[in-house]
DNA sequence: TCGCCCGTGTGACTTATATCACGGAACCGC
DNA sequence: GCGGTTCCGTGATATAAGTCACACGGGCGA
């Protein structure tokens, strides 16, 4: 473990790609805070063997990521694979007049593929990645998941479920946006979401909602309308209460 | 190589998931057809080092399909991983209601990325791959994939290039699906389909068309026409010609 | 406390897409 | 050539979704 403690992304959220994209990180150590080491001892025993720990501990490093900042954002290159030890992650594709989809949700040891391979020739990240909650995870350097690959075979393992659990996850979306009509897509959205937080307070706007399935702010408001008609949700300012 | 000549697979083309989900292959061994070998080399050189072609050799099977065969069916297990030699194959997502949704074309050297970790669980697939044209390809069976990957470089980097790209090819489709209209998307699909199969001159109908992009014919057949109108193309029985 | 901004609710309207209905043209087997 | 079948073109209409306009209310800072 290069650094122990909390590292903060000082960029916040915001929506518009054409400010400095790369994202500054900040170390800074702590004592006395959760020992990292048994953290991520306590995280991984189970699934990876005892010598994988060892250098997970040693060459990883540790981060806590507060809601809404960003990880990955479209034009930086991706030089670190992140496992997720806590919380949740978003993975979202924008395209060129501010939208953007959502591709998936990340969370309890899972890793996102599309970072596996990094970004080969150059050719930098097409996608954003922003903590949908209080997060704290691993970067793995992307030397060390190919390394890996052939010495530990529960890493390997690890790394071809993630991409099949990846691959799924993507099907499912376009699924979704191919076949059902946008008050099923909500109601899948919602489901998703609350599974990934595990809560059934929503802390969102209908505007954000809008901009992940790419349609706009007042269908959104229009649907959940409906659905808290119909009792299955309650509606608040800045929150959706599950039912 | 175990199967010498062409193999074929004896399933037509037929859009009802529920008659038998099996795909049944007869092979037949040839004589005075191309020898396999030399055509596995010849295709391989330059990006596998010999040991391993000459591994494929030995292991891999070689199959033949002409246009409109099914190679996977949505309810199949997969239990090999196809190479394309040549030719194109055609990969898609259909749900429950008959439509399906193209989720991206392999052609030459490509592999399907799905199939490389097979179905797990006894989860059966959930994709329907059909060739576009007559193909021929190499399946490699799934334990293989894994075997290799930690003997041979140029097969690890092969694995991954081909996550990388068809990850490359769902966010593609994504995009198209959630931001762009119907004949934006139809321009993005012929020209796609052009490139995989290397030709202005497509043999297809617009049923099919209308079939692949979730949507119903006589929208598709305006749009076209609108296209023609415009000179973009040119229109008759079965076929489109792009200018 | 006042004004302001943000998030929300909703009516009116436009546009995109889907569906229905039908007719005609091309092709195919006999 | 003839009858049937598949494919294509097109109008009319229905429905879903997007856009515009505006009003309301709560929170919050000056």
């Amino acid at each position: 473990m290069r650094f122990s403690g909390s590292a903060r992304i000082t960029e916040k959220k915001c929506h518009n790609g054409n400010d400095q994209p790369e994202v500054r990180v900040e170390y800074k150590t702590a004592r006395g805070m959760i020992n990292d080491t048994q953290v991520i001892n306590a995280a991984f025993r189970g699934s990876f063997e005892p010598a994988l720990i060892e250098e997970i501990n040693r060459t990883g490093i540790y981060q806590e990521v507060e809601e809404g900042e960003y990880l990955i954002r479209p034009g930086s290159y991706i030089r670190s694979v992140p496992i997720i030890l806590s919380g949740s992650i978003k993975i979202m594709r924008p395209d060129a007049s501010g939208n953007e989809a959502l591709l998936y949700y990340l969370s309890g040891l899972d890793s996102c593929a599309i970072s596996m391979t990094g970004t080969p020739d150059n050719k930098p990240s097409e996608i954003t990645a922003v903590a949908e909650e209080k997060t704290r995870l691993i970067f793995i350097p992307i030397e060390k998941v190919d390394e890996w690959i052939c010495r530990f075979p529960t890493w390997k393992q690890f790394v071809f479920r993630t991409y099949q659990r990846r691959f799924d996850d993507m099907i499912a979306t376009i699924d979704s946006i191919a076949f059902q009509k946008l008050d099923e897509r909500l109601l899948t959205y919602l489901k998703k979401k609350t599974r990934s937080c595990q809560c059934t307070v929503l802390q969102i706007t209908h505007e954000e909602i809008a901009r992940e399935m790419a349609t706009s702010r007042e269908v959104i408001s229009r649907l959940l309308k409906q659905l808290e008609r119909v009792g299955y949700l309650r509606l608040s300012r800045n929150k959706i209460e599950i039912l």
